[in-house]
DNA sequence: CTTTTAGTTCGATAATTCCCGAACTAAATA
DNA sequence: TATTTAGTTCGGGAATTATCGAACTAAAAG
C-alpha cells in the first residue's frame, strides 16, 4: 500500500472516531484527520477539497467549525493569497475546557436536583447519598483536569 | 409554581443538557431526568410514559438505552409484575469508563499518526512536538481519571 | 475597470435520527 | 384454556443534520 492510500485509510478511520463521538460532522472529522497526516501539515482550501472530494461549501463549513473549536488555525505566506490551514496544538490543549463544559453543566443540574430533593421532594437516604457521590465524583474529575491543565499551562509559559 | 410544574421544568432542562452533549435522544434524557426527580425515585413504565406523554415504544427504547449504559436499573416487589426503574448510582460511577473511551480511542489514533509521521511522512519538529504534547496531555487526564476511579472503587468496597 | 481567486452564504436535496402506532411476545391471572 | 398485563419489536413518517451546487463577495491581479 502506498503512502497516499495509507493516508486515505487513516483519514477515514480517524474521521469515524471523531464523528462517532458526536462531536462533528463526517467531513469535519476527515478535514481534521487530513491535517494531522498531510505533508506538509499545512494545506490550502483546494488541497483539502481535492483530497476529500467534497464541495467547497462543505469544506468551508468544516473549517469554520474546526476553527471555532480552536482545533485548527491557519498561516499565510507573503505574496500568496491563500490561507494554509493546520492543526493548532496550543489552542487545542487550551480548549479542552470544552470537553469539561458538559460535565460542569451536568453537575450543576445534579446539584439543583439535590437541592430540590432536600427542600421539596423526599427521597431515601441511599438515593441522596448516591446523588452526592456522583456529584463529588464528577467534581473530583473536574478538579484533576483543572490541575493538569494548569500544570501544562505553566510549563508552556515558562519556556 | 407547584411541585409538578417545577419537576416538568427541571426535566426539560436536564433533558436538554444531556441530549445536547450528543449522548442520548431527547426522550432518553428526559426519562433519566424524571428518575432523578420523581417521588419515589423508582417509577414503573406507565408512570414514566404518562409523565412524559410519549409512546410505549419510545419509553421502551429509552429505558433499554439507559440500562445498557448502566445509568438506570430496576427493582421489583413480590406480588407485583411491574419493574420499577431507577437511577443506578453505583453502576453509573463504574461506567464513567464510557466517558473516557472516546479519549482513549482518539489518543490511540494520534499515536498511530505519530508513528506514521516518524516512519513515512516528514513533518517539522514543532508539529511532532505538538502531537506529542497532546498525546501526553490526554494520557495525563486519562491516568488521573483512572486514579480517581480506583480510589472511589476502593472506598466503595471497603464499606 | 475587468477578471481571477479564495473563499462564504444560501436554499434545496440526501442521509440520518427520532418517535409513533400497531402488531407481537411471554408471563401472570382468571 | 382464555385473557390481561408489561413490556418489545418493527415499519413508516416526521424532524434534524449533512452535503451539495449555485450565486455571491471582497480582495488581488491584469
Amino acid at each position: 500500500m502506498n503512502k497516499e492510500e495509507k493516508i486515505k485509510q487513516l483519514v477515514e478511520r480517524i474521521g469515524i472516531v471523531m464523528e462517532s463521538k458526536g462531536e462533528c460532522s463526517p467531513i469535519a472529522g476527515r478535514v481534521f484527520a487530513y491535517l494531522l497526516l498531510a505533508d506538509p501539515p499545512h494545506k490550502d482550501f483546494y488541497d483539502i477539497q481535492e483530497f476529500l472530494s467534497a464541495s467547497k461549501s462543505s469544506i468551508s463549513t468544516a473549517l469554520k467549525f474546526l476553527m471555532d473549536k480552536g482545533m485548527v488555525g491557519y498561516i499565510t505566506f507573503t505574496g500568496d493569497r491563500r490561507r494554509y490551514f493546520r492543526v493548532d496544538f496550543d489552542r487545542w490543549i487550551q480548549n479542552v475546557q470544552n470537553v469539561t463544559a458538559y460535565v460542569k453543566a451536568f453537575n450543576k443540574e445534579l446539584r439543583e436536583v439535590k437541592e430540590f430533593r432536600e427542600t421539596e421532594q423526599p427521597a431515601g437516604t441511599d438515593f441522596l447519598q448516591g446523588l452526592d457521590k456522583i456529584i463529588q465524583f464528577q467534581s473530583d474529575i473536574l478538579e484533576a483536569i483543572q490541575t493538569i491543565m494548569a500544570n501544562w499551562e505553566a510549563r508552556r509559559s515558562e519556556q
